[in-house]
DNA sequence: CAATATACGGAACAAGGTTCCGTTTACAAG
DNA sequence: CTTGTAAACGGAACCTTGTTCCGTATATTG
């Protein structure tokens, strides 16, 4: 009686969890020098195993970014809570924002995967939006009711948002912070329309 | 005294010009229907050509697509004085601005051409920022000389920005004029904000 | 040690961009 | 109209990259 049907139900071979491993850390290797486009017949050189052995492990392309960045969105999610409790909201906001931006402009490739149109990479914008969306939701949540910012945006819409302006960034993440910054300002700040005038700031 | 040799060195022959206009019109339609990706192979089908006359007159696939769109942005380009003599700085660069944002939002493919990492779409953010960076540099100096915008954006990064907001915007044209607007928003209102110390990695 | 499910490697296939080159054609000079 | 020729044509062929398939190798378990 020492079936455990729970979970796990077959254990993974040894020589799997080392590929998985190897592949893991060539992928991400590969990401960060070349871009998200590196080939996987080249991924799997590095890794030194063969492209069978890739797509067994990732059936797709995607899942195998999916798997890199995973980890480190899991991280920026997570520090929501944080940034709520220590700050006023609409700084929070601003705060947890520019750090996604950071993890999009430094982590070459993520935001390209994010708004890359191939359909290795379909799919891959709402899982990885998935568990940043209660975060964003909770700061945006919070500042509005403070009268910080907007109430009229949605959370998948910034998370979009902010991805797509990082996309040019390449090596400048400066260009990056500023585009957010901008956006950020007018999340903040409503303006009066168009109706109602100009007035200086 | 029939030579004039101030321009065109030699004319186009016939049968060339038909083909290159019918590309044209594949392409316009192909782009709209099917999106940029189309491949080169139908475009040259449905324009009753080979392969081999796509590239004699459009070298890379990126020259079709820069030839398709050239039109439409140029007329885009010089809408920017008439704004500019009928409305307030502020107010013509926001409107500017916001038929930009339609331009890119309503032909499917404009957006995602300037934003992709193909090789074969190489220099086109350049080669379509050209002729609207003086529209709207003229646009932004006039609003930042009138206090009505910042006067530390440039407008490269503008364009590009816009560019990229635009690119999810699928079918939704309405999602990318909300966001452009919360990016004029920051442009015109410099909020009083946290200085650039909260980008933890 | 043997049995077997699991995993491995890489050849093979599909799709799309680009090149090459033998053939066809417009057009201008005679 | 004929004819010479530069220009253009078409599409087979090539290359790169994602993905699948399957015969072979091996970790694990009893």
């Amino acid at each position: 009686m020492s079936e455990n049907i729970t979970e796990t139900p077959r254990r993974v071979r040894s020589d799997a969890r080392r590929n998985i491993d190897a592949l893991l850390e060539a992928a991400r290797v590969a990401f960060a020098t070349s871009g998200v486009h590196t080939p996987v017949r080249e991924i799997a050189e590095r890794a030194g195993v063969g492209v069978g052995t890739v797509y067994r492990h990732f059936p797709q392309r995607s899942d195998l970014v999916a798997a890199v960045f995973r980890h480190e969105l899991d991280a920026c999610a997570s520090a929501a809570p944080a940034l709520a409790a220590e700050h006023e909201p609409g700084e929070a906001l601003e705060r947890w924002l520019q750090r996604y931006t950071n993890l999009l402009a430094t982590k070459r490739g993520l935001a390209a995967a994010l708004n890359s149109e191939t359909p290795a990479f379909e799919g891959l914008p709402g899982c990885f939006q998935e568990p940043l969306m209660p975060a964003l939701a909770l700061l945006l949540d919070a500042a509005a009711a403070a009268g910080q910012a907007r109430a009229d945006v949605k959370p998948g819409d910034l998370l979009q948002a902010v991805a797509s302006l990082c996309l040019p960034a390449g090596d400048d993440a400066d260009y990056a912070h500023r585009m957010v910054t901008l956006l950020i300002d007018g999340l903040r700040y409503t303006a009066p329309t168009l109706a109602a005038g100009a007035r200086s700031a």
